[in-house]
DNA sequence: CAATAATAGTTCAACAATGAACAATAAACA
DNA sequence: TGTTTATTGTTCATTGTTGAACTATTATTG
């Protein structure tokens, strides 16, 4: 035992799944370089994208959707709001929840900010067929599924 | 212009790369969460993996490979030293760098950490052959690549 | 209905990552 | 050789993320 067999790096599997999460580091500091024109931050996308996606959803709900804890939404909508790129508006039926939806401002910016980051997707996926690129997109669905347990 | 047809979400290769994205996003949590037992951060393991193949790599070196700050390296190192971990020796001809290489406990922290992140890639990755895993691999080595300009 | 539990959001202290400025050393070159 | 430039690693202030404790509100249950 502990052969050269047992190593991971021999398993394709692991080596496949290393090689996803190198790729989605450096997209990930593409991406923050890229958007510094619009002086956004990645997480700031994110959020933006949901808004768009799911407006008048819940703080909570968009924690979820992000994989972040709800206080790292308190955090991040402040700038947002004083941007007048969010707007939050109390929940008329329960007091406790927050509804959150894109301005008009925010929408603006989020579409000029997507062909930022379309732009990169484009060059950095540009190499394989669109074809792989569904098969790759439906392996991740799984994938994530697969952690939600 | 600005129709439906120009939203991202409707380009398959931005839909897909989110779904890349957020896999990795879910896998880091994962793994953050299989690694407390071992008393490991996803990033100190990233380190012993880089050192198990690269015995005598310098810090800048390292850093590079793990798409970080040099900073980033002299903060993590301590904490590893401290356990015995790694041996951080200088350099004879160059008394600028630092060579580094696991100790024979590092070594052995680092097999049982990576039987857990193996499983863990097992779990997710399972429900892809892995004739798909390796094309996802091929294709990611090519997005790394891409991004690197 | 009153008491208890659950939920949404906030605050805060701890920790991780970053990049600019710096010290020590080596390389290039005049 | 002596001076300038480049490189390695460190320090430090800033920023981002986290989770636990807290407040306010709503749901549940006896």
């Amino acid at each position: 035992m502990n052969n050269k067999q047992d190593l991971p790096w021999d398993n394709p599997r692991f080596r496949n799944w290393v090689a996803v999460a190198k790729a989605c580091h450096s997209m990930e500091r593409a991406l923050a370089s890229a958007l510094q024109p619009h002086d956004l931050k990645p997480a700031q996308l994110d959020v933006l994208m949901n808004l768009y996606r799911h407006p008048g959803i819940s703080q909570h709900d968009l924690a979820r959707k992000l994989l972040v804890g709800r206080s790292n939404i308190t955090m991040l909508l402040p700038q947002l709001e004083k941007r007048a790129l969010v707007r939050r508006e109390a929940d008329a039926k329960d007091r406790r929840v927050m509804r959150l939806t894109l301005t008009e401002e925010g929408g603006m910016l989020l579409m000029r900010a997507l062909k930022t980051y379309g732009a990169l997707i484009e060059k950095a996926m540009s190499s394989s067929t669109p074809e792989q690129c569904d098969l790759i997109g439906a392996h991740m669905l799984r994938v994530a599924d697969a952690l939600k347990e």
